[in-house]
DNA sequence: ACTCTTCATAACCGATCGGTTATAAAGTCT
DNA sequence: AGACTTTATAACCGATCGGTTATGAAGAGT
């Protein structure tokens, strides 16, 4: 497309990963070839080589590029003074609206867990522990020791639980769709998954909705 | 690998049909070859194409046949005269176990859905409504009419929620295992996420949980 | 100006891809 | 026995795959 012009060291590399990471999200490592890449970065092929070594450094780099968005957005302070079920109910919808925003970090997230892991296995540290499951954390022991909630079950299930609550609106949109005849991509439909979502994780703890619905 | 000898047409198909379920689920559509397929089939190539027309066609065939393993599972009848909150627990704990054993179910419906259910939208009435919404409506419509629960709020939304609490024990297996440091293949963990999974549901609907723990 | 590293291109490599052609043996029907 | 359909094999096809070689221009250091 756009070529790179003479020199362009930035440019090119940036171009190179923005192309790796749309179109690996779309169709996954083996589904894309190289030279699609450097067509849609606008570069020579051996650019890619250059850069990144070979199609599988691309790869990780993306990997790395997106699991960053991740944390960014989770690791954000929550509202100190708010009530327990409001934190409850601000890390589940910060972390339902980072799916429904950026599609292709759940894309790759899915194509990495099909794979099996093999490129995070060959690459430590490319994915970091979940920084929302430390926020859960103090939630729950600070909500515990007020005597607010009596369950002392693990937080990890209780992650998995939620993630999972927030994560097939958008993993299984397109069977889903067929299965139980909801339109997964209607924002409509996705706060409605949401707000159940957050009751039932509060009705778990066994906590009062926050002020806005709960009088 | 084992030959097909002379003629016989069943298992020549067959074999073929089980390689590609296998490779197909572990591998995705374009990460397999026709040549492995057919090697493993123990046959020619040529066989593939009289039997399916293409590689495609094979794909598709293959989801058919596994997803026929769910129906088969999940349209099994209950028992008639449990309680609601063991009806529940009854049918999360059978859909739970069927994504834990049959790890191609999963991973085929997950290369669909990165696929954006291209071949879905190809090939319509290849997959079904889901047979366990009928299900819960039957469950949560009685509960409702001998006052038992409260809530009308959309069934299709709580299933969702109920799939998704199971589906992420296995679609994200590898990716979990390094964000909360689980080992989601471990059968305890497996249970101990179906258990929290079904109690979540129970207290969102106001039930108690049946005498296996409630007394 | 001279060298040296970095950024870039085009042409090309062997291997493998999905799919086809040519051919024939095994079974089936009359 | 002879004709015809079905099941099978081997060899091959053009296209594309990931990756490399050969080459040179742009910028930096001296």
């Amino acid at each position: 497309m756009t070529t790179c012009g003479p020199r362009n060291p930035g440019r090119t590399r940036g171009n190179l990963l923005r192309a790796g990471i749309r179109l690996f999200a779309s169709r996954g490592f083996h589904g894309v070839g190289v030279a699609e890449i450097v067509s849609e970065a606008g570069c020579n092929k051996r650019m890619l080589y250059h850069y990144f070594g070979d199609k599988e450094g691309l790869y990780v780099a993306v990997l790395q590029a997106v699991y960053a968005r991740m944390e960014q957005v989770e690791t954000a302070p929550l509202p100190p003074e708010a009530s327990t079920a409001a934190m409850i109910c601000e890390i589940m919808q910060r972390h339902f609206h980072f799916l429904a925003t950026d599609n292709e970090f759940v894309k790759l997230l899915l194509w990495e867990n099909l794979n099996e892991g093999r490129l995070l296995a060959r690459h430590p540290g490319l994915l970091t522990k979940a920084p929302i499951l430390h926020q859960l954390r103090t939630i729950l022991e600070a909500a515990q020791s007020r005597g607010e909630i009596t369950a002392a079950d693990d937080p990890r299930h209780l992650l998995i639980l939620m993630i999972g609550m927030c994560f097939i609106h958008f993993s299984n949109q397109h069977t889903l769709r067929q299965a139980v005849d909801l339109d997964m991509a209607d924002p409509h439909i996705q706060a409605e998954g949401l707000r159940l979502a957050q009751q039932m994780v509060l009705a778990y703890l066994g906590l009062a909705p926050p002020e806005a619905n709960g009088v």
